[in-house]
DNA sequence: GTCTATATCGGGATAGAC
DNA sequence: GTCTATCCCGATATAGAC
């Protein structure tokens, strides 16, 4: 199923992440997470003792796979507005070649919310210093005095929603995968597009 | 555990709200449903069969809830900056309040996105009318010729995200719950400026 | 390290008394 | 309609041979 060149404890990482990703904790079977290794039941026990144990390597991975370009990009020297664009481009193009990860993430945020705290750590995450950071450039690059925890979560918002709506997206408005596909393209552009705009409009009413 | 005028029947799928909409599928036990209820855990299946059935009742009326109330809202007569506002403001505050809510339903597409479309028809749901209306609105009301899907996708991502996101937002930001309350009471005005200066920003560039 | 066999338990579902 | 008792399967987990 993978590369044969990877350890027996890799193989079986691997395959729990696919199948913990699309069926979520409670949906997870350890025997199918075997199968998908190509190995034995029990060596999924050897190798992690428990369900719980691979859960959480599997959860770490996901959380510190989305975390870690979002610190880059946010912690770099680019501009604002470019920030954005980084941003959005990245995470249209990865989240959609992994659609079900932020879903994944969200619903073990949902089940374990006391050992994010630790998992941030582990990612030198600090939201402070991120916002204080989105504070500083919306102020000395665009005018802008106002709190800028909306804005951030107004773009993780933008960013995220329509790959976990993607069924909904699909089903109910009727797009093809080309379709859909062309649609994320979109995004691309129209999203930071978007932002940008809706920012110079606060500057308007509010701006010097 | 429920006001007990109500039939045993009642009774039993209200408990299975609860269950199911914490839970989900797979992490629902039905044991829980009849505890939950104050029944006997044969009653749940006397009055439902199997578990399948009831989760199906418990997601159409999940469902049915969040689509009536945005068709209502889309298909007045109000302007469309209004229903713009509107519909934030309702969603908003229906939405912390079922903050469940949301993600389970995402999550029940994923799993039987097959089963949309009769839901759809129950609740004479027509994507394309909606759209042509924003459409209509945006050409007439703001001079817009734009493609409405992004628009439309842009707010139901500015307003869903952050209830699905609560555990991120309240244990990453450290918001206690009197401020993630506040927090929500600011969108009701800021997300509504937030896409109405968006828009205008498109009306300066591609506008007549 | 990898396998087979098995222990153990929990959960969905049914039978049948009342 | 509501309960008790029970069936039966599937899933986690372990023991132990190789």
């Amino acid at each position: 199923m993978e590369n044969s060149t990877a350890t027996t404890e890799e193989r079986i990482l691997e395959a729990a992440k696919r199948v913990f990703h699309c069926k979520g904790y409670d949906g997870a079977r350890m025997q199918e997470i075997a199968d998908e290794a190509g190995v034995n039941k029990s060596l999924v026990h050897y190798y992690y003792r428990n369900k719980d144990n691979i859960f959480q390597a599997v959860f770490e991975d996901a959380f510190t796979q989305l975390i870690t370009k979002l610190n880059e990009i946010f912690f770099s020297e680019l501009p604002f507005t470019s920030k954005i664009e980084s941003f959005i481009s990245y995470y249209v193009t990865f989240l959609s070649k992994n659609s079900y990860l932020p879903l994944f993430i969200l619903n073990g945020l949902h089940e374990k919310p006391d050992q994010i705290k630790s998992l941030l750590e582990k990612n030198h995450l600090s939201p402070e210093r991120l916002l204080a950071q989105v504070r500083k450039q919306m102020r000395e690059e665009l005018n802008l005095e106002i709190d800028p925890f909306h804005i951030y979560i107004n773009i993780l918002g933008l960013s995220i929603f329509p790959v976990i709506a993607k069924p909904l997206i699909q089903t109910i408005f009727g797009l093809s995968n080309g379709e859909l596909t062309q649609f994320y393209e979109e995004r691309k552009t129209v999203v930071p597009e978007f932002i940008i705009n809706a920012l110079k409009g606060y500057k308007n009413v509010h701006g010097k």
